[in-house]
DNA sequence: AACTCGGGGGC
DNA sequence: GCCCCAGAGTT
């Protein structure tokens, strides 16, 4: 065993289990997965907290919920359907994974969410943290889970160095978690050392004060706490501009045009690598702004869309919006074009602009329609 | 191993 | 502004 391990004795790991077990029943949060055992609702609720914080998964876990209440529901669904349920939560591709495993299950597992480890593993979208998640929650299985929270609280007890994610440190982190982790209250037990993350050994200032294994922290002993862990290195960002159509005839009607296909990544068009931005849902017609945005669009409009040349001066714009979609910085200027007649566009979808959320949009779609009714 | 994928809350 | 969140899939 290596010296540095905390806590050190078995016996001294036996009291940092209890200790930290007994601070999360007591302080644990109330969150509407916590009230139930099912698999499918574990399984929902960890899918929708993939690098996403609590407060914002919770209504959308229950919305989910009322429409698709099984795995079965969410397996005979649209994949549509799905989408514009998750419209606004961002990682869509999470959605698109949940329902195709939903079908896997329901034809292979008999629509009972799996309980072998590395039959959990094998639906798309589901990786280690969130196989040993669910199982561990749902039928108390005895897989430590390892996700930010966990790689955090581990790193100041062990006064770990370096990034947390690299290869070889984050399967250490894994290792420890599996030596901490209490197997008779396996799912408890994971979520007590992410809850602890969350709550208490918080990326910037934790507080150590009522922190329940604090004398077993390694960078508290040496007062490494607020330097520990170290930051990831991000990517240096990207500005894109761009330029939105938002059309609106005399009933309060838009245009939005259809996701498009992934493409390849090699022979990806400025076109689709654009649809891109919208998170490949439904989106206002759009063009990348190199000079004009005013007249880029419109030729794009012509060119792209099949309309009819619009006039320039039919195109009032809106104050710029930001938005940011991973490492991209994207400065929107979106044009409002009232017309007595939507134009006849090669494709798309016309509906009223305040029924956007009938289809599956992105954020950004979202916020380009507050902005433009707010005018 | 490096990239990509959303959006927002908290400071 | 900046960080980073109950990560996974692809290249």
């Amino acid at each position: 065993m290596r010296e540095w391990r905390v806590p050190h004795s078995d016996q001294d790991l036996q009291k940092f289990r209890s200790k930290l077990l007994g601070w999360f029943h007591r302080h644990q949060r109330d969150m509407p997965w916590r009230r139930t055992r099912d698999p499918y609702c574990i399984w929902l609720s960890e899918i929708m907290l993939q690098q996403t914080r609590v407060a914002a998964a919770i209504p959308y876990y229950e919305r989910f919920l009322e429409t698709f209440p099984s795995v079965r529901a969410l397996a005979g669904a649209e994949e549509e359907d799905v989408l514009r349920l998750w419209a606004g939560l961002g990682y869509y591709s999470r959605a698109r994974n949940l329902q195709r495993a939903a079908r896997e299950i329901v034809e292979r597992h008999g629509g009972e969410f799996p309980r072998d480890f590395a039959a959990a593993l094998a639906l798309p979208g589901i990786g280690n943290y969130t196989a040993a998640a669910i199982l561990s929650i749902a039928h108390g299985a005895p897989h430590a889970v390892l996700d930010g929270n966990v790689a955090r609280v581990i790193a100041r007890l062990e006064a770990i160095r370096g990034d947390l994610r690299e290869g070889s440190r984050w399967r250490a982190l894994q290792t420890s978690a599996g030596r901490l982790l209490d197997i008779s209250h396996a799912g408890d037990w994971n979520q007590a050392m992410m809850e602890l993350g969350a709550t208490v050994c918080t990326p910037r200032a934790p507080n150590c004060a009522v922190c329940p294994v604090a004398e077993s922290c390694r960078a508290r002993k040496l007062g490494l706490t607020e330097t520990l862990p170290e930051k990831r290195r991000k990517r240096a960002p990207e500005k894109v501009h761009l330029a939105v159509a938002v059309f609106l005839d005399p009933a309060g009607k838009t245009i939005l045009f259809p996701p498009a296909k992934a493409a390849s990544r090699k022979k990806e068009e400025r076109n689709s690598e654009l649809s891109a931005l919208f998170s490949r849902l439904w989106h206002f017609p759009a063009a990348a702004v190199r000079k004009d945005a005013r007249t880029e669009l419109r030729r794009h409009l012509q060119t792209v869309g099949g309309m009819q040349m619009i006039s320039a001066a039919k195109l009032l714009p809106l104050p710029p919006l930001r938005h940011a979609v991973t490492y991209r910085e994207i400065t929107i200027t979106a044009f409002v074009v009232r017309v007595k007649e939507l134009p006849g566009a090669r494709t798309g979808r016309v509906l009223p602009m305040n029924k956007l959320h009938s289809l599956a949009v992105s954020g950004l779609t979202r916020k380009i329609a507050r902005a433009a009714l707010a005018r």
